[in-house]
DNA sequence: TCCTCATCATGAGGTAACCTCAGCAATCGT
DNA sequence: ACGATTGCTGAGGTTACCTCATGATGAGGA
């Protein structure tokens, strides 16, 4: 799964007009973390994608799948490929949602936690690498800066 | 191609944690940027990919497909589809390579050419846009810092 | 020269992660 | 009580990647 063991080199991009840099920017940057995310996942062989899906379910105790699908903003069939996913490696189980025979609630298992933990700190300790190129003031200005976009 | 009709809603994510925030935010900004772009790509039927191929085929006249998979980061095999694509719509053209008669140079056709213009046009439009949100010393110290991360 | 090895593009064939649509079961609204 | 809606999933399709093999060419010796 997931094997892109490429590793291509960056080429600088185009001239500065400004503005359009700055999209430029943030695609490179964003890229940038999400290579770094991959691979610090790599050791559990899970897609960012499945991680995602893992975090919400242990989150919000008891998710069904519909509502998976919009935390992840996929449809609602491919919610059912992620569950199946996270099923087979024994991260999550299917219950049946007590208050509507219709629907499955997931539902983390011991190991899924267990991973989860272990994911998150992976995960919080890469970030805080990447970001420790930035000064104190800088990363608050990042965030406000960031939030204001994202809105 | 690429009829995501879906429209879904952004679930406000996780606590702040601090660090790990950062990472969120940066990702969310840049999937922001990403719908707003493959959005105005619509009305010429490209995908972003392809539109950043055509630009590096316009910009450095006569292109090697090996060149456009390593500017694209893709295999080379990939690249060929990608030109194939191009050529289809009648935006790029196979060219013998005087000096390597193994290799093939990628020209824009004089459509290609204009599209790219287009193209170009709206894309800085819309990035003006989204950046417009931010005040010039913002945009200016954004530039900084994204430049740090993604060296 | 001629032999070997690297490189270029591409055919063949595979995979992951999405999608839509149809179908079944359960629930809801009137 | 019954038609419409909702929740999940099987079947099957698309896209955008990938690897490996092949044929043609190029480049560097011996």
């Amino acid at each position: 799964m997931m094997r892109n063991t490429r590793g291509r080199r960056y080429h600088s991009p185009v001239a500065d007009d400004g503005s359009g840099e700055l999209g430029d920017l943030l695609m490179r940057a964003a890229r940038t973390q999400r290579r770094r995310w991959r691979d610090a996942l790599a050791p559990w062989d899970l897609s960012p994608h499945q991680a995602r899906a893992l975090r919400v379910v242990c989150e919000r105790d008891g998710v069904r799948l519909s509502d998976l699908a919009d935390s992840l903003h996929i449809a609602p069939r491919s919610a059912t490929e992620v569950a199946d996913g996270l099923q087979e490696r024994g991260l999550v189980e299917r219950t049946p949602d007590p208050g509507d025979r219709r629907a499955v609630l997931l539902r983390p298992t011991e190991e899924g936690r267990r991973i989860r933990g272990e994911v998150g700190r992976a995960r919080a300790a890469d970030s805080a690498e990447l970001f420790a190129r930035l000064g104190e003031e800088d990363r608050t200005t990042l965030a406000r800066i960031l939030r204001t976009l994202a809105g």
